[in-house]
RNA sequence: GCCCGGAUGGCGGAACUGGUAGACGCAGCGGACUCAAAAUCCGCCGAUCGAAAGGUCUUGUGGGUUCGAGUCCCACUCCGGGCACCA
């Protein structure tokens, strides 16, 4: 029997589009737009079964909207900057550079076969000096607008490597690589003014609302926004310029219950202190010393030192408050000091009991009374105020009215909204990423470089031999003259995170090519992307900054005002996962190594037995991976394409199994098989009108999946889609063995629209079916089906009759029967006779086209 | 600790706004074709009682609303994810 050969196929329909230039995007003002993008990938190597779903998605979305008319733009690029570059250098001695443009060279060559509709012209690398000379003046001009500023700030820094940790890079409070202890160091930083926006990019994310709900909502609480007030309190006995204490509290209806004050270590008054007070400049460096690691941070004790010093309580002059220097404190947020209020703060409590301070409760549950008491465990529930004086009786919003108003009358401090985001420092002391185009100049300070000499290029010769920064330490490559005066300065040496291209590569992509960080025409006609596809891993940091970027742009005048939101739909894919495998000895297998049978799996080598583990994200360490290019040879790009589409929704978890990918293979034969059938009528002879009710039957089915696989893919329910086309395919190949009038017609029109149908799924084979069924045309890029409402609508309907809840008989009725009628033939059913018994039925009711039931 | 999801056959999953639970696929079982195998085709496939017709039970657990609940409400169990000294 003939088989359907991708080796020959695939390839011939992937040059027949090239040559046709289908995916090339040019605007075209008479069409609407549609941008599709997928996240783009890290060149780390090779390609993976995960990309391939990812990019398969966005593959469906993009060539369905080509066929409903909409002009596509759906680019390709390369995240290219970060640290395995570099790490490869130091293990391996090959240049980053080199490193990175071969991986993308070979990740080029896997996708390649996907037969994936991109537009490879927009093709860039983050690495790309043109990417870097725009990206650098986007920079210029953020600084200009006052968006960027360079101050000290306090980072992980890992003394052995000499260089700035990221904070999921330091664990149990030592660096990820060198092991050595981290510390926490002042350092000079760029940051961006990400908080600035704060307010403006939560709200807008209500107007995102074709995002998953759960990024919204992770979004919503990264930025961390709270109500509170901030005040200060007269110090007593603190030195000089201390004489109020700044404190932000969202609990000030609490004041009452204050018993503490407690400071950061690196807050100016116990910065003042630390030279007069014995043992706090140990205390303090003790506390700048501890990770800050979250696990570190989760589990280090609650430690005080009390300065000496007191504060008056702002409503009670005769009572003083003792003020701790306290480890828990951060200095960046709020004002780096609090109000301690134990009875309704547990960390407050835990540390009122460790030091011996008075637990005052101010707020009772409504059912308590004012002898409420708080023993180890705070009371945050809503309550009454007690023990407050003039606040006694009130809930605690009003509490805090009035707190704050009487605050604020009296000039002490004022209403305060404060967030958890925080600039956003950009600076990496690091070789392989975008150096920061900034010269130091001792006469001028910090000089911006000239946009003329942009870009500032990486130097080539560079030595990974030791530790550190290789730009710090490069002979010749800091020194330059200052833009300024002219004079001999120093050029920034440190480079730009990583998320900083990622934040504004799908603008680059409407112009490519241009001279200046984007072109405002191609921006506005083709930003913002229309559909966003990619991991949840970046709910939050990439989409934030992002949307950050988008807005800054437009401030700056690279991106109009319509597209500060980049991301109008976004959908988060499930990863790709497999069955892991383990042989005697507890050693990892991989996938080519085992032979699976049905309930067990036995290594191919030797037929000993395999420990089948639980299917988890394909992974190098477990050794549970599929390489794209196996499947590619074997089966074809169609089959990965249509299983990894198949199984599952797109937003879950999927597993690779052979068995599955072997399923897809063997249907998309079937469906070959299907359309090479010899009694086939010529393309364009039309169903007779005198059909038979099976051909007729046939139409109905071929129609209802036009219909249900467009909103299918519509809805982002591909593997729904997938198992109508199933359907579809079963009611062609029962057709086959019949003999009606009209029926070779039927068929051949049902097989015409299988082919359209599943062109965004399986392109290549789409285009073979067309071929074998006589057509001359590519269908990619044909106008996408439209079902026949005659054929959607069904003269007779089969509904259920329930006698009190329960099925007991299905009727056919006509299905524009009125419900007299209907009722009338389902008394009639002799198994609801039988189970209404004696007595006539107390209540019918007929729901039109769905259900009888029947009260007995 | 706080905040979100989720739980449906042996497995992945369907089920419109409350209306025939289990579409479609995998695995399994039986059969046809074949000397045989592969490929292909046909049938069965939640549990249970029954020769059959048909009955009973069944969507994590327990309650509730309703003519009718996988779907809505309340309480709980388990699993997954996010955040976490944020004042």
């Amino acid at each position: 029997m003939t088989r359907y050969d991708h080796r020959s196929a695939e390839p011939k329909w992937r040059a027949a589009w090239s040559e046709a230039g289908l995916f090339r995007s040019e605007i075209d003002r008479a069409r609407p737009k549609y941008y599709v993008l997928e996240m783009f990938p890290y060149p780390s190597g090779r390609i993976h079964i995960g990309h391939v779903r990812n990019y398969v998605m966005g593959d469906v979305v993009a060539r369905y909207k080509m066929a409903r008319g909409f002009n596509v733009l759906h680019p390709m690029g390369w995240d290219a900057f970060g640290m395995p570059a570099e790490n490869a250098a130091m293990e391996r001695g090959i240049h980053p550079r080199d490193w990175t443009y071969d991986n993308i060279r070979v990740m080029k060559e896997q996708l390649e076969p996907m037969g994936l509709s991109l537009d490879w012209s927009r093709e860039f690398a983050t690495c790309d000096e043109d990417y870097q000379k725009a990206q650098q003046a986007l920079f210029l001009d953020f600084l200009e607008a006052g968006l960027v500023y360079r101050k000290s700030g306090v980072v992980n820094w890992d003394p052995v490597d000499m260089t700035v940790l990221a904070n999921e890079q330091v664990i149990d409070g030592k660096g990820w690589r060198s092991g050595a202890p981290v510390e926490r160091r002042e350092l000079a930083q760029w940051f961006f003014r990400i908080s600035d926006w704060a307010e403006e990019l939560l709200e807008a994310i209500d107007g995102l609302e074709d995002w998953p709900e759960k990024v919204r909502l992770m979004q919503r609480n990264w930025i961390g926004r709270s109500e509170g007030l901030q005040f200060h309190f007269e110090t007593v006995g603190a030195p000089e310029g201390q004489g109020t204490l700044e404190v932000y509290s969202t609990r000030h209806d609490t004041i009452f219950g204050a018993t503490f004050c407690a400071v950061a270590a690196d807050h100016p008054l116990a910065k003042a202190l630390e030279g007069e007070v014995p043992g706090l400049a140990e205390f303090t460096a003790e506390c700048r010393r501890s990770g800050t690691s979250e696990e570190a941070l989760q589990t280090a004790e609650k430690l005080g030192f009390d300065t000496g010093v007191r504060v008056r309580h702002p409503f009670e002059p005769e009572k003083d408050l003792p003020v701790y220097v306290a480890n828990f404190i951060l200095m960046d947020y709020g004002t780096g000091a609090i109000f301690g209020c134990p009875a309704h703060d547990q960390r407050d409590l835990d540390f009122a009991r460790k030091y011996g301070l008075d637990v005052i409760p101010v707020v009772a549950p409504e059912e308590a009374g004012a002898d409420f008491t708080v023993g180890e465990e705070a009371y945050v529930g809503p309550g009454r105020l007690v023990n407050s004086r003039f606040l006694d009786g009130m809930t605690i919003e009003e509490g805090k009215a009035e707190v704050a108003a009487r605050i604020e009358a009296a000039e002490q401090g004022e209403r305060k909204v404060n967030y958890r985001l925080r600039d956003w420092g950009v600076s990496r002391q690091r070789y392989w990423g975008c150096p920061i185009p900034v010269v130091h100049c001792d006469a001028c300070g910090t000089v911006p470089e000239r946009k003329e000499n942009l870009p500032v290029a990486l130097p080539l010769d560079v030595d990974f031999s030791k530790p550190g920064n290789p730009l710090d330490r490069h002979p010749t490559w800091r020194d330059t003259a200052c833009p300024s005066c002219g004079g001999p300065a120093r050029r920034e040496t440190d480079t730009m995170d990583t998320f900083v291209d990622s934040s504004w590569y799908y603008a680059r992509f409407t112009a490519p090519h241009a001279e200046t960080p984007t072109n405002l025409a191609a921006a506005d006609y083709w930003m913002t992307v229309d559909q966003y596809i990619g991991g949840i891993e970046h709910a939050i940091l990439h989409l934030l900054y992002s949307r950050f970027f988008a807005r800054a742009m437009a401030r700056t005048g690279h991106l109009p005002s319509s597209a500060i939101e980049p991301f109008a739909a976004l959908f988060t894919q499930g990863m790709v996962c497999h069955e892991t495998y383990r042989d005697a000895d507890g050693r990892w297998l991989s996938p080519e190594e085992v032979v699976r049978e049905s309930e067990r799996a036995l290594r191919a080598s030797d037929r000993s037995e395999v420990e089948i583990g639980p299917s988890i994200k394909m992974s190098k360490s477990k050794k549970n991976v599929v390489a794209p290019e196996d499947i590619v040879e074997r089966y074809g790009a169609d089959t990965a394409r249509w299983f990894i589409l198949s199984d599952s929704p797109p937003d879950r978890d999927v597993e690779w199994t052979a068995s599955g990918a072997e399923a897809a293979n063997r249907f998309l034969q079937r469906l070959w098989r299907l359309a090479i059938a010899e009694d086939l009528p010529a393309p364009g002879d039309p169903v007779p009108a005198a059909a038979d009710d099976t051909a007729t039957e046939l139409r109905r089915a071929a129609h209802r999946a036009v219909r249900d696989v467009t909103a299918d893919i519509e809805g982002f329910a591909f593997n729904k889609a997938i198992a109508r086309i199933y359907e579809l395919a079963g009611a062609i190949g029962k057709a086959e063995a019949a003999e009606a009038a009209g029926l070779p017609q039927a068929r051949r029109e049902a097989l015409e629209l299988a082919a359209r149908l599943i062109s965004p799924f399986v392109p290549h084979l789409a285009e073979e079916l067309w071929s074998r069924l006589g057509h001359d045309t590519l269908l990619t890029g044909a106008p996408w089906p439209q079902p026949e409402a005659a054929l959607l609508e069904e003269a007779m309907i089969v509904l259920p009759v329930q006698v009190n809840g329960k099925r007991r008989a299905e009727i056919r009725v006509p299905a524009d029967a009125d419900a007299k009628a209907v009722e009338a033939m389902a008394l009639a059913e002799d198994n609801v006779k039988r189970f209404l018994g004696e007595g006539g039925p107390r209540k019918v009711i007929v729901v039109p086209g769905r259900i009888v039931n029947v009260v007995a």
